[in-house]
DNA sequence: TGTACATCAGTGAACGCGCGTTCACTGATGTAC
DNA sequence: TGTACATCAGTGAACGCGCGTTCACTGATGTAC
């Protein structure tokens, strides 16, 4: 019955963006609204739940399409990791600018959620590390500032693990990039200019493999 | 009039988010809701003119910032402008998400915001070929598709002046991640991760300068 | 200088709608003896 | 096998609030004669 309140909401979200009404929910679900408080104590908690499940759903798209390429082929593992998200991205509109859209206003979103974030991080840096066996990083052509250095550190430490952050460094480039063209595309912000989308993704995340030093 | 409405519109968009109430704004100017009828058509209105206003703003905060910086300095002038966005964004975090967020549900974007969105992407374009001189522009390790290039053939095409897709091409690049770090950085998606903003910004841009060809 | 008139910014009531949340309740289902 | 009872999903009315938009209007200001 959860289940199916926030299917519902799903729909609702994919037509009112983060305007969700329970109201709506309810309606749709031949129900009337007050009954939905035997499942949820309120419209912020349904609301966390469905940007929980959000979360998962990405990460699990990610790390099952990542999984399903031959381990030896890092550049197929890297491009298809991206290729998930960014397919999730355009089939879940709604939810994906709920995660990475502007705030919902008054509402805040709960701790728990962050490290749900990092899932596609750590996906690209085990692409990364992986390729790079025992050899060093090559430096980057500007190298990292230690105040970035010490936050990224910060992140390692609380992730079980060990890895050096020039690794990390790369995989939060290549991270940023992927959300700034995904933002574009799914909010409608390359409506004039760019036809092409699935090519100029490809396009750019190759871009990010080379500059991340992902061997061919 | 109209300026004094949008001003106090711009203050409740910084509490709310995109959802603007003309009766919340006339509360606050101490008028009746009815009045602002006078002065636009209708909340959509209001809202383009909003959106209107704060692509100009933006673009004309790093076009001054820009125009500031000497003219043979061609990396000073790439992260100046860069920076410009950025201060910008961080001032106005709401406009801001008008522009690069969720689209607001129920609300078409007028085309005329198009040719403004695309100003920033022209700025860096500038310096990028202004660095290269003559020269033709270095291959990027991943190769432009056909289908990218006939689309930036096509932007080219709209605008005035001539370049080569190679230029814009990597303009797009520095773009795109330019409003990716920012979107994680004004919309709260770096809160556990990276304390040191600035410096990852400037990390992160420069890093664009370097893949993007522009000279030291 | 004084009157008549037009302009027009702002009023206030109303329409019809939406919302989240509360609360006492109904009535079917399943369990215990 | 049959009755008594508890559980609990869903009801429906209500509270108090918000919203965009319309419409006939008031009343001050400025202009023309």
């Amino acid at each position: 019955m959860n289940d199916e309140i926030k299917e519902v909401a799903r729909k609702h979200l994919a037509v009112d963006g983060s305007n969700l009404s329970l109201r709506g929910v309810a309606r749709d679900m031949g129900i009337v609204a007050s009954a939905l408080y035997r499942y949820f104590p309120s419209r912020d908690a349904l609301l966390t739940a469905l940007i929980i499940d959000a979360y998962g759903a990405l990460g699990a798209a990610a790390i099952e399409a990542e999984a399903a390429v031959p381990r030896e082929d890092l550049r197929g593992r890297w491009l298809t990791t991206c290729r998930a998200v960014r397919e999730w991205a355009l089939e879940h509109p709604a939810e994906y600018g709920l995660l990475y859209g502007s705030p919902v206003p008054g509402y805040a979103a709960p701790e728990e959620t962050t490290a749900l974030a990092e899932q596609v991080i750590f996906l690209l840096v085990g692409v990364l590390v992986e390729g790079a066996g025992e050899v060093a990083p090559a430096p980057m052509p500007s190298a990292m500032p230690d105040a970035v250095r010490a936050d990224l550190r910060r992140v390692i430490e609380q992730s079980p693990g060990e890895l050096p952050e020039e690794w990390l460094d790369r995989a939060f480039v290549a991270w940023a990039h992927l959300f700034g063209v995904l933002n574009f595309e799914v909010f409608g912000r390359m409506n004039g200019l760019v036809e092409a989308r699935a090519e100029y993704f490809d396009h750019h995340m190759s871009l990010m493999a080379d500059l991340c030093g992902v061997p061919h």
